[in-house]
RNA sequence: GCUCCCUUCGUCUAGUGGCCCAGGACACCGCCCUCUCAAGGCGGGAACACGAGUUCGAGUCUCGUAGGGAGCGCCA
């Protein structure tokens, strides 16, 4: 049997991070299996479902690079399917109507809580098997079975059993004619022919009721896997007032879609020692039966350092389109400069993400925005600086060559001649190019800025170390 | 309240009864390298929640306690 799994997330708000975990592990326990991935959109609540939210997960999945076999598939487009399962379910008398108003069902719950038992549904429609009438209270309960259990075994959890008697009788068609979630799933997942149903934890204690109406439908339940919660670096469940982020908001940080990919995979399931996986590896060694079974907190000093390893390791024009893409966040335009290819070698030893190479980028690009004082004082006003300098744009200016390593040769060259060491001529030049006394190394630095901003900035220096 | 789930360094984790006085990675600290900042190399501190039990032997199995989480909707 070809495997074949899903991600169903509801569209009221753009893909977070827990989510896109779960869409990957369902995504790679398909493609390890040579099996089908399926995008299914949960629309069913109406006031809260979006369009601009299912654009929003499609273009997080798309990013990631998370695709599907089929779909996306909107639970709307398929009211008329549930219709029908729910009236084969009140034939075979495994559902009923029932009419309580919300309030009773909710003196109901409150009696139960009182005792010290579980709010359940306890109504007298069970036992009557009342016929359809109008009523604006009307809606179609799952007949669950009162004694037994219901057992499964958890792909991450393991054995799971749950007796009937804690299970009550659920809504399955509300009063308005929608289906409830925990039908829809059930009736979903069947017309695809998931065969494993991997997604969060929250979920298991729904799990034995579906079941239970896979079971009144005569279908195959599939296998389940719960994949625990992800929190916050504090430890503190993440939730949209707390800190979990959309997926596309960690490409505006600044991270590449790869190693977001390498850190999720790494959160909550692991290959021995190993932390880098190329995506073939991932889809290779996966497995969901591998999977932790407790909760992680989500760490972006690691998921910086996983970013940084995927700039260092990528080929830089791999990498140069996505650089291109921020530095136009900021303004700037990547054409009025150096390769950005180039930029990414000099700077991916420096910092840990995109976004911040964009700004660090600027001074090539644009003129220098602010002059560091501290810098100025110390480097530009040193003694016999100017000279140096002097000696240093003469040099820049009748290079053959005008590469990192042509600049280099020459800047080591005038240290020799002037009996100096890298640092007393480094420093005042990288001043001069950036304005600042940090920078990457001074070849790429005054190679990045191009020869005439090179000699121009040196121009300028020279005038100030005078003045 | 009830039901279910979870618990190894600060964090992510390895570990499936002896290979573990617990290994790796991030973070942190120190040293080296060095034109700045990094990156890199080397080294360091740092954990089996607690208590019983099973066993010749327990991080690994069982029970209990504590702590954490989820669910108990005509939300998904």
């Amino acid at each position: 049997m070809t495997v074949r799994t899903r991600f169903a997330p509801s569209p009221t708000g753009y893909l977070h991070i827990g989510g896109a975990r779960t869409a990957l592990y369902a995504w790679l326990q398909a493609r390890h299996n040579g099996g089908q991935f399926i995008l299914r959109i949960e629309d069913t609540d109406r006031e809260r479902s979006t369009d601009a939210a299912v654009q929003a997960i499609i273009d997080g999945m798309a990013w990631l690079g998370l695709d599907h076999d089929e779909g996306p598939l909107f639970q709307t487009r398929r009211m008329d399917r549930y219709r029908d399962v729910a009236q084969r379910l009140l034939d075979a008398g495994n559902a009923y109507y029932a009419y309580e108003s919300k309030d009773e069902i909710e003196a109901m719950r409150a009696a139960a809580m009182a005792r010290g038992e579980k709010p359940r549904y306890s109504g007298a429609y069970r036992e009557h098997n009342e016929p359809c009438r109008d009523d604006p209270n009307r809606v179609i309960r799952f007949r669950n079975p009162s004694s037994g259990t219901v057992v499964f075994d958890d792909a991450v959890k393991g054995r799971v059993e749950w007796n009937n008697a804690e299970l009550d009788d659920l809504v399955i068609v509300r009063s308005d004619g929608f289906p409830t979630y925990n039908f829809a799933v059930v009736v979903d997942d069947i017309d695809m022919g998931i065969t494993q149903v991997i997604r969060g934890d929250d979920h298991v204690n729904n799990t034995p009721r579906q079941i239970n109406i896979y079971q009144a439908l005569d279908a195959q339940v599939p296998a389940f896997a719960h994949l625990p919660m992800i929190l916050g670096a504090d430890g503190q469940k993440l939730s949209k007032r707390h800190g979990a982020l959309g997926v596309m908001q960690y490409r505006e940080a600044g991270y590449l879609p790869h190693a977001l990919l390498n850190y999720l995979v790494r959160l909550g399931w692991s290959h021995g020692d190993q932390e880098i996986f190329s995506i073939h590896e991932m889809i290779d060694l996966f497995d969901i039966a591998d999977v932790n079974q407790s909760a992680s907190r989500f760490d972006l000093a690691k998921l910086g350092w996983l970013n940084q390893q995927y700039m260092k390791n990528d080929s830089p024009a791999e990498i140069a389109p996505e650089l291109a893409w921020h530095l136009r966040r900021i303004g700037i335009d990547p054409a009025q400069g150096p390769d950005p290819a180039d930029v990414i070698i000099a700077l991916r030893d420096r910092v840990q993400t995109l976004k911040e190479m964009a700004q660090r980028a600027k001074i090539w690009y644009a003129p220098i925005e602010q002059w560091d004082d501290k810098s100025v004082a110390k480097h530009l006003r040193a003694d016999g600086v100017a000279p140096l300098l002097q000696t240093a744009h003469a040099k820049f200016a009748s290079l053959g060559e005008w590469s990192p390593q042509a600049i280099h040769v020459a800047i080591e060259e005038l240290a020799n001649d002037a009996g100096v060491g890298m640092g007393k001529i480094a420093q005042p030049l990288r001043v001069a190019i950036t304005g600042t006394q940090v920078s990457p190394s001074i070849e790429h630095t005054i190679y990045l800025a191009g020869r005439d901003v090179a000699l121009k900035r040196i121009g300028v220096a020279i005038e100030r170390a005078l003045a």
